[in-house]
DNA sequence: CAGAATCCCAAGCGATACTG
DNA sequence: CAGTATCGCTTGGGATTCTG
């Protein structure tokens, strides 16, 4: 990920009174809770995290629980987590190799959050299906 | 954790003969819950809900509140969320045209949950920068 | 202002093959 | 099992132009 930033995140950020570092916005197109933001809801990142907040997994526990993964995309989607600091890997050594997925405090957060938002969608599909076919069915199409 | 191993739902036919109520299941590639999701949380569907959480806007306000986002994707990610129950779009006729964007209730329900997560990330976003650190010090990179 | 349509490059992603 | 490396198709999405 590219993360050519001469300049760091700075929207104008008006009077702060005291000392408070400027808050990071979402809303900012190159404050860095962007990424962070893409890498836990992007395309696999969210699965994931809500598959490890059920369990400790391994790498093609995972694969099979999140349906349509590639390994490239899984590898990739854990080592962005790993890095951001919400997934923890945990390598024991021995053969054959065993390698544990696990969330860290703050991941285990952040999928909670995440899984909540999941379950509403789940909950109210029935809500959207309805929704598409009355768009579908006039002019919407 | 809410309910661990209470899933046994795994489906791959989304179509069920008779009214039986199979859940939906995002992890299911299939599933209609799936491309829902994705609306939700890709690129630009999360922080176009997020910014309609506080206010009615209109499309050129929006595009300024999102930053970084062309017309195009706007465009394009507005029609998703609206064919998925989740924005109306509310035109009123005259000279110069004049259109809002508000949330439906629903929608009004995802996008809380949406803000939390946000929320949250930008609070802790000193953890995550700190494990950026640490893990692209030693070897990570 | 609100948005549709077109063009087109770069990134995303899957398939496959290879390593330890 | 747990990955990495490479290749090439497909797509996302920015820039630009055009309508009402």
């Amino acid at each position: 990920m590219t993360e050519s930033s001469a300049r760091t995140a700075e929207e104008s950020a008006p009077a702060a009174p005291s000392g408070v570092p400027d808050a990071f916005d979402v809303f900012a197109r190159s404050c860095p809770s962007r990424t962070t933001l893409e890498h836990v809801t992007g395309r696999w990142g969210g699965l994931t995290l809500g598959a490890l907040h059920e369990d400790t997994l391994r790498f093609n526990q995972l694969r099979r629980r999140v349906d349509g993964v590639s390994e490239k995309m899984l590898s990739q989607t854990l080592h962005a987590l790993e890095r951001d600091g919400l997934v923890v890997r945990d390598a024991r050594p021995g053969n054959p190799p065993h390698v544990e997925y696990r969330l860290t405090p703050l991941g285990a957060e952040v999928s909670t959050r995440l899984l909540g938002l999941i379950t509403l969608l789940e909950d109210r599909m029935p809500e959207v299906l309805a929704a598409r076919e009355t768009y579908d069915g006039r002019g919407g199409k």
